[in-house]
RNA sequence: CGGGGCGUAGCGCAGCCUGGCUAGCGCACCUGCCUUGGGAGCAGGGGGUCGGAGGUUCGAAUCCUCUCGCCCCGACCA
């Protein structure tokens, strides 16, 4: 491919509303365009490389017996009442008419018409397992969307759904994708790590997501170098660090106007470990009580496990319930409230509310002075123990480029996508369903490999494998070169991009770096005198000179190295 | 949805507070000359409903009201 003949509208300076680097460099490098918010062109380059991520998924997928179909992006609104998800899903769905009137959706996954395909044509068990997948459209109406190409409310995602007759099918089909998730990551070159992850409101009760540490991550992810646990942090377990058990003696304090656990902490002379934090939340079934230690804070999805759906209550609904003033607030002698409170606090003397205004009492003990409902409900800290190994976690900001779900029937059962078992009975089909999005494949590999000049893509993904810069496009000698050596490279069979533009040499220089390409071959006056030509590795910029009858041989040395 | 910021040429910005000549700068673009190893130089040139609507005023990019869009933080996130 000709440079000249190539639509790659570069940019020497960034957009000033990018901000993460991959959509910065995806700017300006010529790979992407925005249309609105959350809504991107790929232009010529940047389809190129979602081209060989799919490629690779495709390999993968196809390797673990996944067969591609594709289905419509316009989904009738009744298969989604069916399953519930019409009523659930909020404003994230886009909901639209026909002429008719009829309600329609906009899909946001799959899962609905992917069951009720099954439900139309799984007769028997000797029709399964199925595995089917496509790369598709999906649309959702994101409250935010960001960070460039890594949140939009149009994507592309590669999503298979499993099919099994039984628990034991369904767990081979969820490690046989497990597995191909890693080989698809590895091969498109960038540093990731399996987590379990909440299966939020996909139902089923089992998942995993696969997560590319980057800043530009908006997920947190804990990590033990000891064991190799590993958790998204809305669900990861953890031991914040022992407090020294002081001894409190049991009394009550007067603490004026001290409502914050900093305050009272300050007017008390006491860190705030030795606090318990009551937490007044309104669930669906009610309120509850959420506690705590003083520098731990409450996880609301960990919460949410344990009491479902709820929210803050105000403060006028603190002193209705409790009759407290909620900075007075204190887990002992509620009756008709649910207590859920944190393991750490079993272990301990503490001081808390005293359920009076402007008091605290000390010498609060689990078990003794109050009952709870034990959970892990705080928010995993750098620092906090490992609950398997005791380690020191680590918390790392992630971005979410796979996950895996074990569904279960959840889906199978409200479509009634059913089959006759071996004994002649009617069981619902148990499925799986797991995505890929290769768009934040192609942004967290630039997010992970970059550096002030532009993108340093893996070799997997790049747009193309080789970038020649004929230098001088006046110099015959030069021209002459560069069209010898794009045919012996083309013949290798590699993606060429000649830079055969009008331009100086800086230019292409900078642009050469900037688009990414892993490896460069220059064509140079000065050098060709000698009968060299040099080549350039992207990532290391290293260049060596070679005799042009050795440049074909040293591009394929260089393209076998990993990158 | 709450908080903050920004809309002036393709991109990056100045001008706005304190209204007043033809709305300006850098880059990009077009023509010519020149140049060809890290975004050259000289000369000439094109390109603007100042996001939109309404208002105040003799006069609005500038002041007021409404509205649309985009970005960031938070909430949300199959």
């Amino acid at each position: 491919m000709r440079f000249s003949k190539m639509f790659i509208p570069t940019l020497r300076e960034a957009p000033a509303d990018a901000e993460a680097v991959s959509h910065v460099l995806m700017l300006r490098a010529g790979y992407v365009r925005q249309l609105a918010a959350g809504l991107y062109i790929f232009l010529p380059l940047g389809w190129r490389v979602l081209d060989r991520i799919d490629a690779i998924l495709k390999e993968e997928m196809e390797s673990i017996g996944a067969q591609e179909i594709s289905m419509p992006i316009l989904h009738p609104a009744e298969i989604w009442q069916q399953t519930g998800r019409w009523d659930t899903i909020g404003g994230e769905m886009f909901r639209l008419k026909d002429r008719n009137e009829r309600d329609f959706c906009l899909g946001m996954t799959h899962e609905e018409i992917m069951t009720w395909l099954a439900s139309k044509e799984i007769r028997s068990y000797r029709d399964l397992p199925q595995i089917w997948y496509q790369i598709q459209t999906k649309l959702r109406d994101e409250a935010r969307p960001k960070s460039g190409v890594l949140r939009t409310r149009e994507f592309i995602m590669k999503d298979s759904y499993s099919f099994d007759a039984d628990e034991e099918g369904l767990e081979r089909n969820y490690q046989a994708h497990a597995e191909a998730y890693h080989r698809i990551f590895n091969r498109c070159g960038l540093r990731f790590m399996q987590v379990e992850s909440d299966p939020g409101m996909m139902g089923g009760g089992y998942s995993h997501e696969f997560m590319a540490p980057s800043p530009a991550g908006e997920d947190q992810v804990a990590v033990c170098p000891g064991c190799g646990y590993s958790a998204n942090v809305e669900l990861a377990l953890s031991v914040p660090v022992k407090t020294q058990d002081i001894g409190l003696p049991g009394e009550e304090v007067h603490t004026p106007d001290k409502r914050t656990i900093t305050e009272v902490s300050r007017f008390l002379k006491l860190g705030p470990e030795y606090f318990i934090k009551s937490v007044l939340v309104m669930s669906d079934n009610g309120p509850a009580l959420a506690l705590v230690r003083g520098d731990q804070e409450v996880h609301e999805k960990k919460l949410s496990i344990v009491i479902g759906r709820h929210r803050p209550a105000q403060k006028a609904e603190v002193k209705e319930i409790l009759g407290v003033e909620a900075g007075f607030i204190g887990p002992m002698g509620h009756r008709n409230i649910r207590i859920i409170a944190d393991t750490c606090l079993k272990e301990g003397t503490y001081v808390s509310g005293a359920n009076r205004q402007h008091y605290h009492i000390k010498g609060i003990k689990a078990e003794q002075d109050f009952t709870a409902e034990w959970h892990d409900i705080h928010i995993a800290k750098q620092g906090d123990a490992c609950v398997k190994c005791g380690a020191e976690l680590l918390i790392e900001r992630v971005i979410e480029i796979g996950n895996i779900f074990k569904l279960g029937t959840k889906y199978s059962a409200a479509l009634k996508a059913v089959f006759l078992d071996e004994h002649g009975d009617e069981r619902p089909v148990i499925m799986g369903s797991y995505g890929i999005g290769p768009a934040r494949i192609a942004a967290a590999a630039i997010e992970q490999r970059h550096d002030k000049d532009g993108i340093i893509w893996p070799r997997s993904i790049a747009p193309f494998d080789v970038e020649l810069i004929p230098l001088n496009m006046n110099d015959p000698g030069t021209v002459e070169t560069a069209e010898q050596l794009y045919r012996l490279l083309a013949a290798e069979r590699l993606e060429v991009l000649m830079d055969d533009r009008e331009e100086r040499a800086g230019v292409k220089f900078k642009d050469a770096d900037l688009i990414g390409i892993p490896t460069q071959v220059i064509i140079g006056e000065k050098n060709l005198k000698n009968g060299l030509i040099e080549i350039k590795d992207r990532t290391t910029r290293e260049a060596v000179s070679v005799k042009i009858e050795e440049v074909v041989g040293k591009v394929m040395d260089l393209i076998k190295t990993p990158s």
